[in-house]
Formats: structure tokens, sequence, C-alpha cells
DNA sequence: CTAATTTCAGTCAAACTGACATAC
DNA sequence: CGTATGTCAGTTCGACTGAAATTA
């Protein structure tokens, strides 16, 4: 009693971009999550130790607004990348409220790590595709977001009560 | 005390493949879960609606494997969309473990509302894109997405004849 | 007083796991 | 017996909300 394959995906479906996107980043994501596993890592390790790498130290609210890390998850992953050694903690003097947050040199060591991870991943997911065919797949999908960033931004809080 | 402008994103960032596939994933998982919601529906109603519309009445086990949706989340599934009418759920007499699980009339009108309004998210998620450049996206994401679920699929093809 | 920072507790959606009773 | 089915309880992961305490 078979009447279709059974493991078929509806056409609808695969022609809906949302779909097709939604569904490879899923791909993306478990491979990204075991390629950071496979150095002990997750994701937002390398969000955040990339994001003091390439902007130096900072508070935990404008590292939060540089890597994209929402603050409150911000501090459960900066507990552990402290707990492991890879970023320092100070109070900063001039604000007492604040945090300074610096990367270490076993930070850089394992940020090193991440990224060479990130780089085979990025290659195990697009192989199907030529050179030329990534760059396009990213430059549309750049476009794409730029787009949804700017337009969707806030443009009112509807105000509601309060 | 603002060094850069605090609301960047590396550039490591928006260069790397999977990274803009999650954001982008994200933003249109936003906007369909939004057209769902309007029509009082969400993301799985459609898949499963979808599922029963293409392939006719099923058992809920191969309506799970159709629809992508986890046999432990079709049982909620299927509850609300029996409450709303949508579906109906039947004893199968031939094999009494199953029940046949078929799409109402209304199901098929809301079905309609649901595909009308994913139509709609589609256009304003791919906005910037020129018709072909759309043809193009969903080229490159279906050859990526086919490789991986060829290649990284569960290594047994289950066999699993009957 | 308002506003920003850090922290904690909890929500939410989606995908998934494990166990179980029933029926094949 | 082993396997498929439907169900329920619970977990994980990400993004997010709300409130509290501290300090500007």
């Amino acid at each position: 009693m078979r009447r279709p394959a059974d493991d078929v995906t509806p056409a609808r479906f695969t022609r809906l971009p949302s779909w097709l996107l939604t569904q490879t980043a899923q791909h993306a994501g478990r491979l990204v999550a075991d390629g950071m596993a496979a150095v002990d890592g997750r994701g937002y390790h390398y969000r955040v130790l990339a994001a003091l790498d390439e902007f130096g130290p900072a508070s935990q609210a404008a590292l939060g607004r540089r890597s994209g890390v929402h603050l409150s998850d911000l501090v459960a992953a900066l507990n552990e990348l402290a707990d492991r050694g890879f970023v320092e903690r100070a109070p900063d003097p001039a604000d007492r409220r604040r945090n300074i947050i610096t990367i270490t040199s076993a930070g850089h060591r394992q940020l090193a790590l991440l990224e060479g991870q990130l780089t085979r991943v990025q290659d195990a997911l697009l192989a199907p595709l030529e050179p030329d065919e990534r760059a396009q797949l990213v430059g549309l999908l750049t476009r794409v977001l730029d787009h949804q960033v700017r337009g969707a931004g806030s443009p009112q809080t509807p105000t509601v009560g309060s």
C-alpha cells in the first residue's frame, strides 16, 4: 500500500522561497553547530569573540548590539567564555554600571579555531555551487536582508497603552 | 562615548553564507508567522493542509512524513485543525491503529486563505529582487538543499518497503 | 526624575527525543 | 516476536520579554 513515495515533499513547498530559506538555514545551522561543537564551541561564541576582535574591548551592552546576541543571552554566553578563559570581565572604572569585556590570547586562539571550522562549514554547505554561483547567492541574500533590515526596522511602536 | 556606530555588524558575519541564510530565514519566518496569524493560522497548518490537498487523505504517520511535521507535533496540530473544523479524524477500518485524516471543505477555504497570505509574504520578502533574480535565488537554494538532503540524509533510506 | 547597564526568570515557536499502549 | 501507529511528556535551541537592582 504505497501510493506516493511517502517521503516526497509537496511541490508547493519546494517552490516557496520562504520554505527553501528556512530549510537550508536549518541545515546550515546544524552544520555550524556541529562544527563549533567539534572544537567545544557554540555559534554565539564565534559571534561574541569576533565582535571583540573586530572592535576591541566593549561593555556588554555595546557587545550585544555588535554581535547580535541578546543581552539576556549574552550574560550566559560570557559566563561560558569567561569560564574557559577566552574573555575577561572587568568593571569599568569610569562607569560603575558597566563591565568591560576583553578577549584574551587564549580567546584569540579559540577564535581562530572557530573561524577555521566555519570556513569548512561554508564549503560543505555550498558544495554543489560553483564559486561564481556562491557569490551570486551571497549577493542575493545580502540584498534581501538589507531590505528587510531597513524596511522592517521599528517605524512606529504602536503605543498600545502604557 | 561612542566609538563605532555601535549597531554595525562585523563584516565577517555578512560575508558568511551560513549567517546570511539564518538571518534571512529568520526574517522570512517572522513574515510567514505574521501572515498566517492574520488569518488565525500557523505555519504548520499550511503544511498539513497542503499535504492533505495534494496527496489526499492519509494516516497521521504518512501525513507527518509528507508535511515534514514531526509526529509528536502533528498530534497537537491536528487537534487545532480539527477543533476549527478544517480536518476530520476517522479510524481506519482496515488498520485499527490508524486514523485517517481528511481535509474538509472549510479546510480547503482556509488553505486558500493561507496560500494567499503566503504569496503576499513571498513578495514582501523578495521585494528588492527582480523576477529573474528571484528565480535565480530559488534555483540556487534548491540545489543547496537537494545536496544537503541527499548527502547528509539519514544513512538509511528505509527500505521499509511494504 | 529619567535613562542605561547588568542580571535573572520566564515565554514562545519549532524541531526533536523517549516512552508507552495498542494493533499489525 | 518485532514493527508501525498514535499519544503524551519533556528537552533543546534560538530569539525574545519583563522586571529588578545599580549607577549615571
